[in-house]
DNA sequence: TAGTCGATGTAATGTTGTAACGTTCATCGA
DNA sequence: TCGATGAACGTTACAACATTACATCGACTA
């Protein structure tokens, strides 16, 4: 196997990169497979999600689903329901941002990479299974157990640059 | 180049790994050449960040370093100083703890593996060149530039586990 | 000697994250 | 029917992390 086979820029599988209402649909399908409810909280605040471009800070999506129904939710409680996305691979925590991106696919595991931009804070994301396990060997090698990867890249994205 | 190339744990250079004295020492020669003044203050802040042991928040610091000098250092004066010592390499950020550890061989440029344990909050770190520059060349294919990597692993440490 | 520059001080404020405990509501067995 | 249980969500308060704006001080210098 030739070092070329680490210039692999997306997994070999197919994702269906789901938006908007498909989006929610699959994320909703995820959820309830995972034995979790899907209640109108949930689905309010993956809504809110989704819809931004960007990584969301709870707080924004506090906001946003505040105005929504119109009666203030707290940040707390947007926190629960983040997690919950987090452990169930519904939604993606960016460590380098403090923020939450929602996962395009859900029910598909993956390590991802992320890709943030410090000019307009866009996050972009890849998949790359052979880097990321060679990250897992690496801190497998270390001693390490329950390993979970954090790889992001700060940088200029090509439209800012 | 066989595809066991990259398990390659250690870069293959030798570093001067710093300890105590030694490394604050080795941290004014870094600062200074890189054109900065070694102060008291930043003196006291890098003695200090190198004493502990895990990654350490700017408060953590704030507080020895008051106690220290036997006068109030306020937060906002780490900050500033850490982000002096991030953009020098004195030290570096770990974005998954919010905190900021010594870089234990200044001068030497690496983008380092961080893993951090999730239990006892311990934090060591991996180079592995090989792996980080595939993440760099990963993102520029993306179109990224002035790429910064950021690779963390959270997991249980082999003490803890 | 006034100007300015780098470093630090001070105060206030903004942002992110958690803890503790209360309420509501559906379910379920006695 | 009644009370117990448990999940989801609400409310309040607070802790932890980070930045902004402006002031002060000393060194150097035009």
């Amino acid at each position: 196997m030739p070092a070329r086979a680490y210039i692999i820029y997306m997994a070999a599988h197919h994702h269906h990169e789901h938006a908007g209402e498909s989006l929610t649909h699959a994320a909703e399908n995820a959820l309830v497979a995972a034995g979790e409810q899907w209640t109108d909280m949930r689905s309010d605040i993956f809504a809110v999600l989704a819809t931004f471009e960007k990584p969301a800070s709870a707080y924004d999506i506090a906001d946003l689903v505040s105005q929504k129904r119109g009666k203030r939710v707290a940040p707390n409680s947007v926190y629960r329901i983040l997690d919950l996305f987090v452990a169930t691979n519904l939604a993606r925590r960016v460590e380098s941002a403090n923020a939450y991106i929602a996962n395009s696919h859900p029910g598909c595991l993956h390590d991802c990479i992320f890709l943030i931009c410090d000019s307009c804070g866009m996050a972009t994301h890849i998949d790359d299974d052979s880097l990321t396990m060679h990250v897992r060997a690496a801190a497998e090698h270390a001693g390490f157990a329950e390993v979970r990867p954090v790889i992001e890249v700060r940088g200029i994205c090509a439209a800012c640059g």
